[in-house]
DNA sequence: GTGATTGCAAATCTTTTGCACTAAA
DNA sequence: TTTAGTGCAAAAGATTTGCAATCAC
């Protein structure tokens, strides 16, 4: 685990067209080396300042919004309340689980949408997104 | 149009456990008298006022979340900025455009999910939710 | 009457923004 | 240097809540 070298991260973010700040490289790290991740900002944020990084809420909130304008992250709307991002930008699905809020992975492969009606004249598809809300019992 | 006699919405509310006031009364005949609606608590209240009903903001935002607790509505999570209440609580599905924050119900038997992963022991599933996001092209 | 409901304003929570300061190139 | 990025505190939105007044039964 955490075979990503250092000069990776930089790479990465320059590659996205973000300088790479002392608070991005440490954001980045925490996404992504760590395998497919789920976090809220404010998640992110006690994370990193647990790590020792220092930055600040609104640093994290715009660190996530620009990785998810750059195609590192990708938004997952499951709660009214928060927004959570995913690390695994590729197409998938999730479990949700309402009484943790806490999301799950479900691969692409593991579903199939059979059917699915065209989109009215003049609209594409630009996303599926399926959620399973899960409850425990 | 508009077949649902007044006293069948004092009925609707009275079964739902819910005292029929006349906030309560004027806003499931919005809801409920034209068929399947998809509305925010901002929508909902511009046009009860627009209608002439005088209710105050929060009384349509306790309002919904009680409709939705007595089953009458469901809350479609699309968008992390507003709440959406569809009048439709049968299982089916969503399309939503993303330019113009609408939604348009989808029949559940449009869509076949194949092969949804078992849930994890303790989990069950309470709802799959299907989105399609589409965007103008 | 009595308890539920409403309206208002204030509070709460998440997220965004303005601006002076700091750091990367 | 020059420009992008950061931190703070304030602002912005959506939603909830406390409490006195009002309404349904």
């Amino acid at each position: 685990m955490d075979a990503r070298p250092f000069t990776s991260t930089i790479a990465r973010l320059k590659t996205a067209g973000l300088r790479p700040t002392r608070q991005r490289i440490g954001l980045a790290r925490l996404l992504f080396d760590h395998g497919d991740r789920h976090v809220t900002a404010e998640m992110l944020h006690d994370e990193a300042t647990k790590a020792g990084l220092r930055v600040s809420l609104a640093t994290v909130y715009n660190t996530l919004n620009q990785f998810t304008g750059a195609g590192l992250l990708r938004e997952v709307v499951v709660d009214t309340t928060r927004s959570y991002f995913d690390t695994n930008v590729s197409g998938h699905h999730h479990f949700f689980v309402e009484q943790e809020a806490t999301l799950h992975d479900i691969p692409a492969d593991a579903v199939a949408i059979e059917r699915l009606p065209a989109p009215p004249a003049g609209l594409k598809v630009a996303r599926v997104d399926v959620v399973v809300r899960l409850t425990k019992n």
